[in-house]
DNA sequence: TATTGTCCCTACCAGTTTAATATGGTATAT
DNA sequence: ATATACCATATTAAACTGGTAGGGACAATA
């Protein structure tokens, strides 16, 4: 019951992306020194986030990734359902008292949906935004 | 980032403790038929949670196990505490870009909280007297 | 007191997952 | 050309999961 790095990851990478805009392509290497990801695994990720529809890739010397779709639409929770498959799921209650079963199963449905609204709530681009205002201070108007 | 067999069968366990009452011990072997629980698992999960004091076991021939504390007192944040250390943590975000590495955590941390509280709002009280009102339906009082 | 049925404890193990690493492609801008 | 990027597959060491096995310790009862 705990969050992969992997996960962890993925949202650098895409924060990284919505950070830097999707003017130009940013590179693996570049995001893979910034927040200290192994390039490797990073590469992965990238490939995966690709095949979900959130990222696109361009080769050659100058290329690099980018966001597919506005940070507005990419919420956690759609990043979490690609890369650890469902948020909190539970082992089958199948065998033994069906009755307890049923009540353990209603408890974790809600924790779930509550995860899962908690984290559809949080847009890419809210992360972007509140991470360039912490990069760049806001300016002193009153000199 | 899911929720192991382990848990469950120690949240039937305690259910099935609740359900009992506390007067006279229960035996694991009943237990274990009754759930349908790998018998020598549920053994390791007894003691697991006799070492963490929420239950407590005679032996001899007529032993077994009961709660050790009232089961108004025991909430299953409590008790996933014991069984998988922590509800939803997630790798440490060290190295990397400090400032995304806050947000993210500071978000993980509202999903631990909302579902630490879920979970701590629940009791084996609550569930075992669910159980027993759903075993026993109410009695039919216009014959 | 011998037996029996319980709790208690330790060790072991097979399968899966995680977090990478390694190797070698393919495409493209300069 | 060739360097630099993306793309894909294979391998691996370590950890975790979900058990199994074999005993001991202890208390009730026959």
């Amino acid at each position: 019951m705990k969050v992969s790095s992997k996960t962890l990851y993925t949202f650098q990478f895409l924060s990284a992306l919505a950070i830097k805009g999707r003017k130009t392509p940013v590179q693996l290497r570049e995001i893979a020194a910034e927040y200290d990801i192994p390039f490797k695994f990073l590469e992965q990720i990238a490939i995966l986030m690709k095949g979900v529809g959130l990222v696109r890739g361009t080769r050659g010397k100058t290329g690099g990734y980018q966001l597919a779709v506005p940070p507005e639409n990419i919420d956690l929770a759609r990043v979490i359902r690609a890369t650890e498959g469902e948020v909190l799921p539970c082992a089958d209650i199948d065998g033994g008292n069906a009755i307890v079963g049923e009540l353990l199963s209603e408890i974790f449905a809600r924790q779930r949906a509550a995860v899962e609204r908690g984290l559809s709530s949080v847009t890419l681009a809210e992360i972007a935004e509140k991470a360039r205002r912490k990069m760049e201070p806001a300016p002193m108007f009153y000199v």
